[in-house]
DNA sequence: TGGATCACGCACG
DNA sequence: CACGTACGTGATCCTG
């Protein structure tokens, strides 16, 4: 209680008094309703499903070995270098600091140089499952036969929330066997598990607090924003726009939001760098608001030290004045992500809390169970 | 012997 | 694997 003092003086002369009285203090009542709350997980079912991924790796162990010529540890990544870099004299594609690099880019473009590759590939993804989903859900079951994670509030950078024992943030879904998994998460009976989450929320705070006419438009329009962008960066018109533009401009998006460089959107999406580079300029000459924040929200940062979000967030980043150019280039990324994730972390925190209470109020049944970013999961009474 | 820590890889938004 | 996270396994270090 000494510190409350310092420590509320610290609040406001920062000018957090609001985001700690109307978001972060409140979010915590809501965040312990839900851990206590826990979800329903189809027990039976999770062991059906890691009985038959023991059996699936069984297999793809046996398929390894016969290609190796003998057993190794699979899981090793040192092991594993040195047999497909040096045994069986693969081209190495990348290093890191300790050996060869044998992660899922490697292996990609590896994957029709030797049928050990696919066989790698399949085995890395089953075992994942298992082990960290299958065999770690298990593990967290209670009594109630339900999960309770824990939500951590005062652990990321940006102001996201993070989930722990176990982190039900990371439930597979993109991939057809891993949906498996999330469908294991179960209402009690008599429910429905509903799902709702924003719709490019990143992109909406983007054009929004860039005050980019366009995007805003685009957005207010109701179009699809990413067609949208492919129209502006081809220069065609919104229905001529193909499938494959339609993809890159996605990714341009995402490349925006995340910082770009020219270098990494060609290795991202397949193009030159010099294509790759025209891409950003065309988007940039397009969406001028963007272009401008861009460059504002940097000087600003470096100005002052910290980048902020709409609710006043902050977060300081130092390394905006290193010499070094990679670490400087990385600090810069940050100061422009941060405001948009952090931004879009203060919105669904402040959602949380009417949605809880609304919840009480209107529908006492009706249950705030997670969060994932960008979208919030309910337990409800069903019709 | 076994706990702590680092490296690596990979699940999600 | 650009921004933000959690976690399982292997390898290595260290302690007692």
């Amino acid at each position: 209680w000494h510190l409350r003092p310092v420590l509320a003086g610290e609040l406001e002369k920062n000018g957090m008094e609001r985001l700690y009285r109307q978001i972060e203090l409140p979010l915590c009542r809501v965040l312990y309703r839900m851990e206590n709350r826990g979800i329903c997980i189809d027990r039976e079912q999770l062991r059906q499903f890691g009985d038959m991924l023991s059996r699936r790796i069984s297999d793809c162990e046996t398929l390894i070995f016969s290609y190796s010529g003998g057993e190794f540890n699979i899981n090793s990544t040192r092991q594993l270098g040195e047999l497909l870099f040096e045994k069986l004299g693969l081209p190495p594609v990348k290093k890191t600091k300790t050996g060869y690099s044998t992660n899922a880019e490697v292996l990609e473009k590896l994957k029709n140089k030797h049928p050990i590759i696919p066989a790698i590939m399949d085995y890395r993804m089953l075992t994942k499952l298992k082990s960290t989903y299958a065999d770690g859900l298990m593990k967290e079951i209670r009594e109630d036969g339900r999960i309770h994670t824990t939500f951590q509030n005062l652990v990321t950078a940006t102001g996201r929330l993070s989930s722990t024992e176990p982190n039900l943030q990371n439930i597979p879904v993109r991939t057809d066997l891993g949906a498996e998994i999330r469908k294991m998460f179960i209402p009690k009976p008599g429910c429905v598990l509903v799902d709702a989450d924003y719709s490019q929320i990143e992109l909406r705070v983007l054009a929004h607090i860039a005050g980019d006419d366009a995007m805003r438009k685009a957005f207010c329009d109701h179009v699809d924003i990413h067609t949208a962008t492919a129209a502006q960066v081809f220069g065609v018109p919104v229905e001529e726009v193909t499938p494959l533009q339609r993809r890159h401009a996605k990714a341009v998006n995402f490349g925006i939001v995340y910082g770009i460089s020219e270098f990494s959107l060609a290795e991202d999406i397949g193009v030159s760098r010099y294509e790759a580079r025209a891409y950003i300029d065309n988007y940039l000459n397009n969406y001028r608001g963007v272009k401008e924040y861009m460059h504002k929200v940097v000087a600003d940062a470096r100005e002052k030290g910290y980048t902020e979000t709409l609710y006043g967030r902050r977060r300081y980043i130092p390394e905006l004045k290193s010499s070094n150019f990679n670490v400087r280039s990385g600090a810069e990324r940050i100061a422009l992500n941060t405001p948009i994730q952090g931004t879009a972390a203060d919105l669904i925190k402040l959602a949380m809390i009417r949605v809880e209470n609304a919840l009480n109020e209107k529908y006492p049944d009706a249950k705030l169970l997670l969060q994932v970013h960008d979208e919030l999961i309910v337990e409800c009474p069903e019709g």
